[in-house]
DNA sequence: GTCTATATCTCGATAGAC
DNA sequence: GTCTATCGAGATATAGAC
């Protein structure tokens, strides 16, 4: 059920994203509903966004960890994400964007939530940044320049129905960091 | 109506925001509305949204007309965004980018007047970068990677409710540009 | 715990007088 | 053109049997 939420939330917003549409897609019985999330619809976007949020956060780690240095798994990263929303017709795209530009200024409890997920990525793309040899007080403004960038890309990338925006900003985000690296004195990679 | 509209799906999105309360916060006729728009809450949509995307569009226009280079341009238009939002508790961010992504697979006319919007701002973009002396095929990327970056910035700034996403972006941005004026021959200036 | 039925509300849209 | 009244659909949430 979290997962079918999660899912419609990322798609259509929250807004656009009625309950018996969740209970339906997932599978389970409607009657459980309030008896799980006895806080309704809000309660159940809250559990759904941070375990959505927590999923998209290891996925980040997955990459960073299988690649050589941060550029290399920006570059990879932005064209995953690309290939991700080709073939889902741009459906796939932040699984919480969405929800946190619809409820920046009316539910703060969502919005608290994507903050959160929003700064625990930061918190780990700041934290790959540092052990490639950037330091702190680089590495974490340049974790909010890439993650803004992605989130922006994927943005125009489903609006506009291309991947370019997405492969553009892959790259110069790549060598905007690589940059960086290269600033990085030898001996402490 | 279409003013009142446009600050409304900006704020909370398309789906988050009643014709009721369009019609209230505009001091609008309700009778009115459907004579004016026989389409309804959609058409009144892809009318306020295009005119909200043309009116930044000139915004976009005149700050590049205003600076001395695109570059410092760019730091410019970041800094107003971030004193704009800040100044309105965090809502007036983007105007089309909270429906962009709730209709981008749900509604397709709203999508595509998203789609020509943002392709507007790109255009406009591109062309000041080519003027500057910029070769073509490496404005219009360039033009995709700043609006990226622009437009993750703020959904990054109003979520955490901080500019920093803006200012730090803001800098690196016009930076990148910065390197790619400098690649520029001197007689094409 | 889960089901069915339903209460209550709000939405978008329409009808018809003026 | 604009107003008032209202329709019908669909939303969230609840009640009460099992």
């Amino acid at each position: 059920m979290l997962d079918a939420g999660a899912d419609l939330f990322r798609r259509q917003g929250y807004e656009g994203t009625a309950l018996k549409e969740i209970v339906g897609e997932g599978g389970a019985p409607w009657g459980s509903l309030y008896h799980f999330f006895p806080g309704g619809k809000q309660e159940l976007g809250v559990a759904a966004l941070r375990r959505s949020g927590e999923r998209y956060r290891r996925l980040i780690e997955l990459v960073f960890e299988g690649a050589e240095d941060p550029s290399t798994a920006l570059r990879q990263f932005f064209s995953l994400s690309a290939q991700a929303l080709e073939g889902s017709d741009y459906a796939d795209g932040c699984p919480v964007a969405t929800v946190a530009l619809e409820t920046a200024n009316t539910t703060d409890a969502l919005r608290q939530v994507c903050a959160e997920v929003f700064e625990s990525w930061l918190a780990t793309l700041a934290r790959f940044l540092s052990e490639a040899g950037i330091e702190a007080g680089v590495a974490y403004p340049l974790a909010l320049f890439g993650l803004s960038t992605f989130e922006g890309a994927i943005t125009l990338s489903r609006t506009i129905r291309s991947t370019e925006p997405l492969t553009a900003s892959g790259e110069i985000v790549a060598s905007v960091v690589d940059a960086a690296l290269r600033e990085v004195p030898e001996e402490s990679t």
